[in-house]
DNA sequence: ACCAATAAATGAATGCCATTCATTTATCTC
DNA sequence: GAGATAAATGAATGGCATTCATTTATTGGT
């Protein structure tokens, strides 16, 4: 039996050995963090994003991220505030304020549908260390308050559509049976023959209707407040 | 030193020792469960619903719990369940329409907003095992078609209506301090000053206001689709 | 030019958690 | 009465975030 050489050979291919202590040049940024998060949701979805495969995909280990972030929430935060820069907020002040929100819904609502699982950590975490979020409420009520609206009413309309958006979000997810009754089906005739009477319009996704007609209400209902 | 006994003498308190096999009468049914893990959720929270805290609480081991059911996910869907049949209904039929959406979304709202980390788990799985969920809708679906809603557009307006109610929920768990913009506050002048107008107006809860202020957009808009 | 402080890495715990599995045994069915 | 089944036990298992002592290169002060 050979000796037990603890050599470096067994190492994941393309790392390389590093001792402890300060490296000549920091390897680690909350740039680099978020990039890598994102990265690693896109390729293996949320279950993949694990603080030990964070750190091996930056070729790092694992307690080396609490130099740079406080927990995983924290790397959650840092994705947020990246796809929040993302959200399409370019034609407040631009175009009129009913297309401005429909452009701003949609996309908010396509970007946080494919990453779900940041709505509860966003609906609790304050917005002061998201810079780029802030941004967006900026941009977004600045819109507002251009096209008339009093501005009392400014936040509560803005937190009405979020919610609807992040609802509207998980609905996106939903798997197209989800409405399926089953054995219960007898039990329920009038939710199974709407559910059926829907699924004969065969013109858009279910969930994108829904969230058109919601939006379009939310629009008419909130046009009606400017001055 | 003594010999090691293996005696009961360690056991908890108030539990009482039971070898293993089959008992005289079953201990554990889902029923069981169920309120088990209402009690402990209004207790200690989501963050003390365990397999072993709820086996605890039941006096049982973890693993007899998977007797009974199939996963955690599974435990939170019995629960959403429970919860789904505390969701007022009872106006549609009796009152008019808009009225009784109105008590079905304030209180669908208001049961949910305590519950918020069953949300992820509705949004994805099927209603077929939920009973009480698919009487829900069954009671509010009828609601809509009592009412003259066009038959296509029923399931639309609920998803849409739910897609509200979820991301309001949410809304509610928030600190009071979220759009506290604080050290970036100069940045963002538009967002500030609308915060802080918002807060003058010492009505009533300003998540109360959003929802308030989206829902009855939502029965307007819809209001309008009746025959 | 030295020296102390600091920043940023390592790797070895720690503790929690859901879930699985072999085993036991009372009850039910034929 | 015998064999199957249901429902419990307790001992793994593997994954997870997080902490901590330790190492060491850089930085800033005197």
């Amino acid at each position: 039996m050979p000796a037990p050489t603890p050599t470096p050979s067994a190492l994941p291919a393309g790392s390389v050995r590093r001792r402890a202590g300060r490296p000549t040049a920091a390897i680690l940024d909350q740039d680099g963090i978020t990039t890598a998060a994102l990265e690693l949701i896109s390729n293996k979805g949320y279950n993949g994003l694990t603080m030990a495969a964070l750190a091996r995909s930056l070729g790092v280990a694992p307690s080396a991220l609490y130099n740079h972030v406080a927990s995983k929430d924290d790397v959650l935060l840092l994705v947020e505030d990246h796809l929040a820069a993302m959200v399409d907020v370019s034609a407040f002040g631009v175009e009129p304020w009913d297309v401005a929100v429909r452009r701003w819904a949609w996309s908010y609502r396509d970007v946080f549908s494919e990453h779900t699982p940041l709505i509860p950590v966003i609906a609790v975490l304050p917005v002061a260390n998201a810079p780029k979020t802030l941004a967006m409420y900026e941009a977004v009520t600045a819109g507002f308050r251009d096209a008339g609206f009093p501005e009392e009413k400014i936040i509560s309309a803005i937190v009405a559509l979020e919610a609807f958006v992040f609802g509207a979000a998980y609905d996106v997810t939903a798997p197209e049976d989800i409405f399926d009754a089953g054995s219960l089906a007898g039990q329920v005739p009038n939710f199974t023959a709407a559910v059926d009477r829907l699924a004969l319009e065969r013109h858009a996704r279910p969930t994108d209707v829904a969230f058109e007609l919601g939006l379009e209400a939310l629009i008419t209902g909130f046009g009606a407040l400017r001055g």
